[in-house]
DNA sequence: TTGTAGGCGTTATCAC
DNA sequence: GTGATAACGCCTACAA
């Protein structure tokens, strides 16, 4: 026998680490089988109506709570998801993980985390957990994707894997829901031009992420479709992060020109800019105009307010996870998705006039 | 049987969810008992060399991945923490999840959320997989606890719960990872002293959370110390979000008369009174200084930089992981601790001279 | 409508 | 040093 019966010989006060009741406890409780206890806590049409109550009583009185991992063993599926998020500190991301953790609940399902930024190893010896049963599904929120997942997916597996937020390449066989960023892009530097400005540049994300890129793109397209030019000295190599953004301020200023407007490939860059921009003495949107991309909490209270686009971050999470769900669970299938996005008009992009109102 | 062998009326291509290799695929593989695999994999010591060479490079080739939920199952324990939110979308606590997760994952624990505030049920239900083997201990970050948790917790058990982030009470049983949140408080306003600053507000959080209380006391502290008044309208009674430093602003906009510095109990709502401030004309530091508690990623950019108290979040998620590891396994038990402060002087709390430098 | 039995994948006890 | 075996708690095909 593999286990004692239970350690009889320290019944102290009360066990540090008591048993809890089983299915089985609950079925001497009630005076029937473990099998009936299952089907009636799982609420099958077969039960009698006094068994179900008896049962149910039982459960209620000794605290039953199931057991999560002897159900997951048995049926094959743990009904947790797995988030691959790169960086929690930055609070599009911590937003959208938590639209995601209730979208989740709300379908039945728990999520555990995997930071793809902090150890690329990790997530990867994480997903491998979904060809044991350890988690049911995978949520992508940035470029990276597991090798082991990527893999699998080109030789043509269906795996239950989502992207959201970050863009897919098309073709690359990811589901995907996620916002036209090249439209979004663009609609902000059409708010630019439409607000009077003319020399529009654009500090830009790294190239090696894709949605850099289609960013890029966006603004390109807004100033074609006007017939302003691009200049390449309006293309500002810079990153996501405010020191990206004080670097950039830092070279404009030090070039001693500065074009109309800038369209900044996030919201964080822009703040770095913007610091750096007014602590050289530059007056913003008065002597020049920037806008963002995210729409962060801060970005309403930064000096001035931002302009940028709202990630719909809760329709994402919860349009992602519910995708997720039904390719987990097999059923109507849904298709990648296209969530709108939306404009925000703060004074940051304001025409530049000097005398201005701050109403 | 309950199942049969393995559907083989559907071998299609390759099977969507193909059977992933357990143990047993592995003994045969090596020409060994089930036993040795789990034996040679957990690196017990009195498994002969050849045979723990043959089992690793049968589970490599095979791709073997241990099952999470049959170990869980026969070990009865998870390693799997679960950790209490209220809010995601405040840095503080997501930077501090951050953290816990990666301190977790570095002592062989991977973690689980439930958020607080958006459902006080659902962390409620969570926390009682705490007793069915679902998760081994619990991690809290906010004030609340779930009830069942606290019942037992008050009849003298002793379960795997620690706190950290918020601070609590002492005698509630509950062990602890935090800062001396009163010394803290009254740092930044003998900092504000230190500056000049004679007629200092308090702008606080609400009375029924314990941190608002004790920021509060060491306002009075620093305040009693340098003999300087407290007046009852010095305290300001506001709140820990932006939209209540902001009405805060207004209120005392619309009360004519400004404070000479106000200490407000966190970043958030510093930066809604600012914002305000700064939209009516009011110059910070110049006409009044501010001083705020948390230290953001945007309190360093926010126009003018904000003196604040950083909140040592690593350093907690560290330390309380590692005690609540300590309390499942039962070794050598660590004590409550009391982590380190930091002022962070910047400009918003500068002494207010009307010409002074913005080196 | 309910009970019996077998097994999900792992680990620990016992015997060799 | 290794293998057979039972058991963790649950679900379900089958029998009654």
């Amino acid at each position: 026998m593999p286990r004692k019966p239970q350690d009889e010989n320290t019944p102290s006060k009360e066990s540090v680490r008591a048993r809890s009741p089983t299915m089985a406890d609950i079925a001497r409780l009630a005076g029937v089988s473990a099998s009936t206890v299952s089907r009636s806590l799982a609420g099958l049409p077969e039960i009698s109506e006094e068994t179900r109550i008896r049962v149910e009583r039982a459960a209620q009185e000794a605290g039953y709570k199931i057991n999560r991992h002897a159900r997951s063993l048995r049926l094959q599926r743990s009904a947790i998801l797995l988030v691959l998020i790169p960086d929690l500190a930055n609070q599009n991301y911590s937003d959208l993980l938590m639209n995601i953790d209730r979208a989740a609940f709300e379908l039945g399902y728990g999520i555990m985390i995997g930071h793809t930024n902090v150890d690329l190893e990790r997530p990867d010896r994480l997903a491998d957990e979904l060809f044991t049963g350890g988690i049911d599904g995978i949520l992508l929120t940035s470029g990276y994707c597991p090798a082991r997942i990527r893999s699998r997916i080109e030789n043509g597996s269906r795996l239950p894997v989502v992207r959201t937020m970050s863009p897919t390449e098309a073709g690359s066989g990811i589901a995907s829901v996620q916002i036209d960023e090249v439209e979004a892009a663009a609609d902000v530097v059409r708010h630019l031009i439409a607000n009077g400005h003319r020399r529009i540049a654009h500090l830009a994300g790294p190239m090696t992420e894709l949605v850099s890129q289609l960013r890029r793109d966006g603004w390109r397209r807004a100033l074609a479709e006007a017939g302003l030019p691009e200049g390449q000295d309006l293309l500002l190599p810079g990153g996501f992060h405010l020191e990206d953004g004080k670097a950039v301020a830092r070279r404009l200023i030090a070039a001693g020109t500065l074009p109309d407007a800038i369209f900044c490939g996030n919201d964080e860059s822009a703040f770095g800019l913007m610091t750096e921009l007014k602590r050289s003495g530059v007056r913003i949107p008065n002597d020049i105009a920037v806008a963002g991309f995210d729409d962060l909490t801060f970005s309403q209270v930064f000096d001035p307010p931002l302009t940028t686009v709202r990630l719909p971050r809760r329709e994402m999470a919860e349009a992602s996870v519910l995708y997720l769900k039904q390719m987990i669970e097999g059923g109507a299938s849904l298709e990648d998705q296209i969530v709108p996005h939306e404009l925000i008009i703060r004074e940051s992009s304001g025409p530049g006039s000097p005398h201005r109102d701050r109403s």
